[in-house]
DNA sequence: TCGATAAGAAACGCAACGTATCTAAGGAGC
DNA sequence: GCTCCTTAGATACGTTGCGTTTCTTATCGA
């Protein structure tokens, strides 16, 4: 239909239709987004789009990981707090409305369907270029002398994100730069200060919960 | 319909609507909920609904709303972790899956209804219960000296309710023990004990951030 | 008692669902 | 180069729920 003069398959078809999808999400957002439009965009049908992906969430995460995800270009302001709002100012920038709102829409989805909750856990909870950025941020803090030495875990790499996400999707709009800074001061600053009091030496097991006495 | 022997008007009849949305949620769901159901189950029709709320996200939220909170049974283990385990264990099971389903549905309406994301923020981010309760075990742990004296901004005793939010949506289950532990160990107690060493004298403005020399 | 208000029933057109059926295109194998 | 077999792409299906409109009649307030 789109280009009646070959008919597309394997990679080439599937590409195809991920960009269509993507292309429908950023104009009309998960919630409006529907197999039909996604088939006609890419000029097939919707028998084909089934064929591949069961559900409309399923479709929507294959077409969000089929984006460069981009990393955060390293900033290095040769200060903890600086650096970290400038990391959780990319962060909140490149997680934009539509992306918050096509991650509500397939949690929605995930509770239902384990599959979809499975895809959804992997791609947010893993390790990333945003998990990296903290690594080397309080890396280079603790060369600096800012901090103690300390070993951040993975779960508290994530934080920013979760953070973020939870700051957006709870408010249904974008970060304000005080929110941001607030997420900084109030939370991760101290976080990772608390953190690092646990560490009274490099490579000493951690004190997890220093006694009163 | 339900009673043909009386035409139901006001608070009777609101309320009938908003327990029989709460009881559809609960069966079904906030994805399979319809406003259909929702007028049989109560005995009325569509009409009737649409007159009081716009959408389904609206009617859930109120129907939400009218369910008794159920405050945390204050937990006094005379510990600081223990009390931070039994309260996110707390919130963990009260916050089920449906709430958790329910709120993404919604969230996701949110992006594209300011009204319902202004409905929404004000429930998840306000004081309830449950931020009172981060603070009444804060002040018993400064009591024990457990912790320095400390201040909680508003931000910080959310903490534990957007975290556990978070957990249950990203992953579409309840949480387990371990990732209860984890959060308390690795983010909420390091975040106390981070923020008290900012305040290392009760009542003085915050040193916010300790600079290295 | 009367008039205004709103409950409740029914039906509307619409949009998208997910599926089934059919055709013909374009690889793979001989 | 011909045949077979997979599968793209078109089309149409019944279903469901949407949000609205129209109409009736019960109930409240004056």
């Amino acid at each position: 239909m789109a280009d009646p003069r070959s008919r597309r398959r394997g990679a080439e078809l599937e590409t195809a239709i991920l960009d269509a999808a993507w292309a429908e999400l950023t104009e009309v957002g998960y919630a409006r987004l529907t197999i039909e439009a996604v088939a006609k965009r890419a000029g097939t049908s919707k028998p084909v789009i089934y064929r591949r992906w069961p559900s409309r969430a399923e479709l929507a995460l294959a077409a969000w990981n089929r984006q460069a995800p981009a990393p955060p270009g390293p900033t290095d302001t040769g200060d903890l707090r600086e650096d970290l709002v400038a990391l959780f100012a990319t962060v909140a920038r490149r997680a934009d409305s539509m992306v918050n709102e096509m991650i509500a829409g397939v949690m929605g989805e995930a509770f239902r369907h384990p599959e979809v909750a499975g895809i959804l856990r992997d791609r947010l909870t893993g390790r990333s270029p945003v998990t990296g950025a903290v690594g080397d941020i309080v890396a280079r803090a603790v060369d600096r002398g800012e901090l103690p030495p300390v070993e951040v875990p993975h779960r508290v790499a994530r934080v920013p994100l979760d953070l973020i996400r939870n700051e957006a999707m709870t408010c249904g709009a974008p970060l304000s730069d005080d929110a941001i800074a607030e997420l900084v001061d109030d939370i991760y600053l101290p976080l990772l200060h608390g953190l690092a009091a646990q560490h009274p030496q490099p490579g000493e097991p951690a004190a997890r919960h220093p006694a009163p006495g």
